[in-house]
DNA sequence: GATTATAATAGATAATATTATCATTTGCAA
DNA sequence: TTGCAAATGATAATATTATCTATTATAATC
């Protein structure tokens, strides 16, 4: 999705364009691959913005979520982090967290839809969003045991 | 687990068995079915036992989830809510998370298998556990759209 | 295009949930 | 008993959310 596209999300739903929500926005665009916390993106973004506050910056992240152009992620590293929804509207990777060296890695794909199915057969749940995490030992930490 | 396996396994592991952490197992059992919030157990458990702090309770529900007795859950309510592992060992069911009414649901089973198997051929990652949440719209949500 | 009304948003900060710190207490092994 | 590592309670620190007043984007009007 392209900055204009979002923008023009932004006022079709009511929402206005602020000068913040830009810079915020345009900076998580540049920083696509690293899971940036709340606090780092405050402190990397207040050099150049010193005006910008630190309740807007979650605000804006809660958001973006809300509009589906980032994910919040919770590694259990003592804060939330958020990475850029890389394919429109759906989710389409998982997470493999080493409880050893607690690093993450990104898994594509999914095999979640044979479990969609029976849940929406069994509980009449419509499935829109699954999130997957997965704890074990990563390839590096698994050598080391 | 019985309470007896459990304070062996504690001691077993180098950890103290105290009064506190008692009060707090027992507590836990007593309500399962419930997913309780720190701040509920800690004020339900001080009106019997009024000496135990909030640290504790925190510190306790973490050693109770590392020792795989309890599961730590995040249902995006503002707080962390915890509830028995009764399967042991093993994570045995998955969360249906309404988005309309926020009603959360329990659905045994999996059907990660084959998921867990890729990641650990292509990734070299040994699963050891999971956490899977499937957001959408229950039953009734879904009735009334 | 400028002006104005207004609801949404921003910044500051108080409140809340959780974790870290530290001095004191306690379970448990010698 | 006694010694000591581990645990507790109190509370400071941190991450996040809620609140409240001032500001601002936007649509309507001139």
């Amino acid at each position: 999705m392209s900055k204009e596209m979002f923008l023009q999300q932004l006022r079709q739903k009511g929402y206005k364009v602020t000068s913040q929500r830009q810079v915020i926005l345009d900076f998580i665009a540049q920083n696509k691959g690293e899971h940036l916390s709340p606090d780092e993106i405050y402190e990397r973004i207040k050099k150049t913005n010193p005006e910008i506050g630190l309740a807007t910056v979650y605000r804006t992240l809660a958001l973006l979520c809300k509009m589906k152009f980032i994910h919040k992620l919770d590694f259990d590293d003592g804060c939330s982090r958020y990475e850029l929804n890389r394919h429109e509207g759906d989710h389409r990777h998982h997470h493999l967290i080493c409880t050893i060296c607690g690093s993450v890695t990104e898994v594509e794909e999914d095999l979640l839809d044979s479990l969609e199915e029976q849940v929406m057969r069994k509980n009449g749940f419509i499935v829109k969003d699954h999130r997957v995490k997965l704890y074990g030992y990563c390839k590096e930490c698994r050598k080391k045991q």
